[in-house]
DNA sequence: TCTGGGGTCCTAGGACCC
DNA sequence: TCTGGGGTCCTAGGACCC
């Protein structure tokens, strides 16, 4: 399983996250904002506005991402709180993933301000601590963002690696040194466990991760399901996914949500905001070349009990008009009457568009092609676009909820469309 | 004064078919 | 009389991450 040029000593990945990414780019931008709590926050101006990200003079006063402004500044009175610059954040992302793909081509972008690199065949005659150390400094230098690498031999590793010293950390973390590094933190900390999951890992009296590695499989798995295998590996620093650059291609969803300033009960201010959310929606996929075989709708209540109804369509679609009128009819059939906070509006089930087009043609032969006629069907689908086109008309024929390239997994992310579009620049 | 917006994966129940 | 066992599809919700 190991590779060639590196003599079977295993992988070397890094795993590159940016400290208070949001802040730290604010920041490079204007000197005034340096050495300044500085807080980066939607909606500032509303109560529901709420904190995306700090800088680490912010945090030392206990301003904590995703607590409300007004909270924010109790802690912290001489908080400067600023609404987040997207396209900024983008722009220097770009920067920084270029930097790091002349390392080598294998960047598997995370979210906006991480990601993991595979140097296994890449390092040249430098060691991987003195590569960490210049993309750090170069990073800092020249684009003025400060971040933390984790090095390890596999993706898990490094990333729990890349939180062990911030900000500014280079932390390497090899296999034999995890009962050192890794087991005496709490399971809380490790990626993947979140606070439901930390609950059930403590009925059973497991606390560390210590605890985790060394505990019984099966009785892990039946308390947490496939998770609690998965999760029983990575304690024990077994971790086997690649580096995988072309996972950013694999989304599986596009959708919009908003908050309300106020709640709404109002028939035309809903329908406003459910409008603007299918127009939203239809430009996204319309970027990339995608058509919805299932529209989603989301309705959160004023106290936050969200409900979600969906509906699989016959017909893919991808035009704001047909977005909007199955949100519509979702919402007309399942809103309760009562106030609502939030909307949102999600695409599932997306096909490429060109695969649309030959599918949709299948679907109009079958419609009134008898059954003794399919082998001519496909005859004429075959000469009109070739055996490929009919392939994946047979296979997307089969199954509709088939998505793009299902059998790779990937990471999640905060800016997809932006870590995409980044991809397809490229190509 | 209570908590955004973008995602992914997993589970579980019911419908339906053989 | 009262009833199987698999498989797939669809839907809803929960957990988690950044």
């Amino acid at each position: 399983m190991e590779k060639q040029g590196n003599q079977g000593r295993g992988r070397i990945i890094f795993h590159v996250d940016m400290n208070s990414f949001y802040a730290s780019v604010e920041a490079a931008h204007n000197p005034d904002l340096r050495g300044k709590p500085l807080a980066i926050a939607g909606n500032v101006e509303e109560r529901r506005g709420i904190v995306v990200t700090s800088s680490y003079e912010a945090r030392k006063k206990g301003v904590k991402t995703t607590m409300p402004v007004w909270q924010a500044k109790k802690h912290c009175p001489e908080l400067l709180v600023m609404p987040p610059n997207f396209p900024l954040y983008r722009q220097t992302s770009l920067q920084i993933f270029e930097l790091l793909e002349s390392y080598t081509p294998l960047v598997q972008p995370v979210s906006i301000d991480e990601g993991y690199l595979d140097l296994t065949d890449d390092c040249g005659d430098k060691s991987p601590v003195v590569i960490a150390e210049e993309i750090q400094k170069r990073i800092h230098d020249e684009i003025g963002i400060p971040c933390s690498i984790g090095i390890a031999p596999n993706k898990f590793l490094a990333k729990m690696a890349s939180d062990m010293k911030k900000p500014l950390g280079i932390t390497i973390l090899r296999k034999r040194e995890i009962d050192k590094l890794l087991w005496p933190l709490d399971v809380g900390e490790m990626h993947g466990v979140g606070k439901k999951t930390k609950e059930k890992l403590q009925e059973l009296k497991i606390t560390t991760i210590h605890d985790l590695a060394h505990a019984n499989p099966v009785q892990l798995e039946m308390k947490l399901g496939i998770n609690g295998k998965r999760l029983h590996d990575r304690a024990n620093g077994n971790d086997n996914r690649p580096v995988d650059p072309d996972a950013i291609d694999d989304f599986k969803s596009v959708g919009n949500s908003t908050t309300f300033p106020e709640d709404l009960v109002d028939h035309h201010r809903i329908n406003t905001a459910l409008t603007n959310l299918a127009d939203s929606v239809a430009k996204r996929m319309a970027k990339k070349n995608v058509l919805s075989f299932n529209i989603q709708l989301t309705i959160r209540y004023n106290d936050r009990t969200t409900v979600t109804r969906s509906r699989k369509l016959q017909n893919p679609i991808s035009q704001s008009g047909d977005i909007l009128e199955a949100a519509q009819h979702l919402f007309e059939k399942n809103w309760s009457g009562q106030p609502i906070r939030l909307l949102g509006i999600t695409g599932q089930s997306l096909i490429d568009r060109n695969e649309a087009t030959v599918q949709l043609d299948l679907f109009s032969f079958e419609a009134d092609t008898k059954r003794a006629d399919l082998q001519n069907t496909i005859g004429s689908i075959r000469a009109k676009y070739g055996e490929s086109s009919l392939l994946k008309g047979n296979q997307l024929c089969k199954d509709g909820s088939h998505t793009l390239r299902d059998e790779k997994r990937r990471g999640t992310s905060l800016d997809r469309d932006f870590l995409w579009n980044y991809k397809k620049k490229k190509e």
